[in-house]
DNA sequence: CATGAAACTCGCTTTCA
DNA sequence: TGAAAGCGAGTTTCATG
């Protein structure tokens, strides 16, 4: 689980944080190692499992879902595991958590308008009690994880 | 803002939200185009804004990181903006949006442990009342944007 | 298509335990 | 002395005009 992760990696995360593509041969200039070397501790982070993996950002709002909320959900009994399988396939649903609280679940959604919000609530109607909040503006995106100061 | 995306442009964007890294004459081969012809529908979608970036997936539990928790905030009179500015520079919060409802702040962040836990939301306490729920599973993390069936 | 750059492999060297 | 890490050269693959 834990792993020693020294100033050079934390250099490499946040260049590859920044921008995936970017080559190891930059990276290498940037931190002062050369490009195999880059390669190589790439690969170990990605092996021992600290890099997961590298994803294009795409724009919901240049995709058509201009629409984005916050859904919560309070599972009817019985429901939470239907649920749990079918909200893989509900193409709305960007994040969804199990939390603690009054409510067992938590879900970003995105949204073509104001017509597909209410049939996606229609949707979850027969999993439990729904309480939609609308997002206003995005203050932090998915902000890089950066190194822990303790 | 709303773009015209072919099925081809589709098929190269599962790609990069699966590997940002994968090389153009790879995709080129899955999706029958050659590599520039690629490089080109990228470049046009990174320019229209449809691909935003590309990012480097770094675990939180490998960082250091093993609770997450959703905390909302409700801000007090005069405490909103001054939250907003601060919170760019909190390490802990992965994401942020302002909402409409009751609280108008939501926050998806990462810990170390409880007693960072504690002293995050003491932190938090002079812009407003906070509620928070800790994660207990990641059921959906920023699953890819596909076709809309419509 | 052609050219320059980048990624991968390998063998060599250094360091540190 | 053995493991780990970086470098440099050579080859293949890729990006871009």
């Amino acid at each position: 689980m834990k792993a020693k992760i020294d100033a050079l990696n934390w250099k490499i995360l946040k260049s590859l944080q920044e921008n995936a593509r970017e080559s190891f041969a930059n990276i290498g200039r940037k931190v002062g190692l050369t490009a195999p070397a880059v390669g190589e501790r790439v690969k170990k982070m990605e092996d021992i499992g600290i890099i997961s993996g590298y994803k294009a950002v795409v724009s919901h709002s240049h995709t058509g879902y201009q629409l984005k909320a916050i859904i919560t959900l309070r599972a009817f009994m019985g429901k939470l595991k239907p649920f749990l399988e079918a909200v893989h396939s509900f193409e709305e649903v960007v994040n969804c958590y199990r939390i603690t609280g009054n409510e067992n679940i938590i879900m970003m959604v995105v949204l073509k308008d104001q017509f597909h919000l209410e049939k996606f609530i229609d949707k979850l109607i027969q999993y439990g009690e729904t309480r939609t909040h609308i997002v206003l503006s995005d203050v932090v995106s998915n902000a890089p994880i950066r190194k822990s100061d303790s």
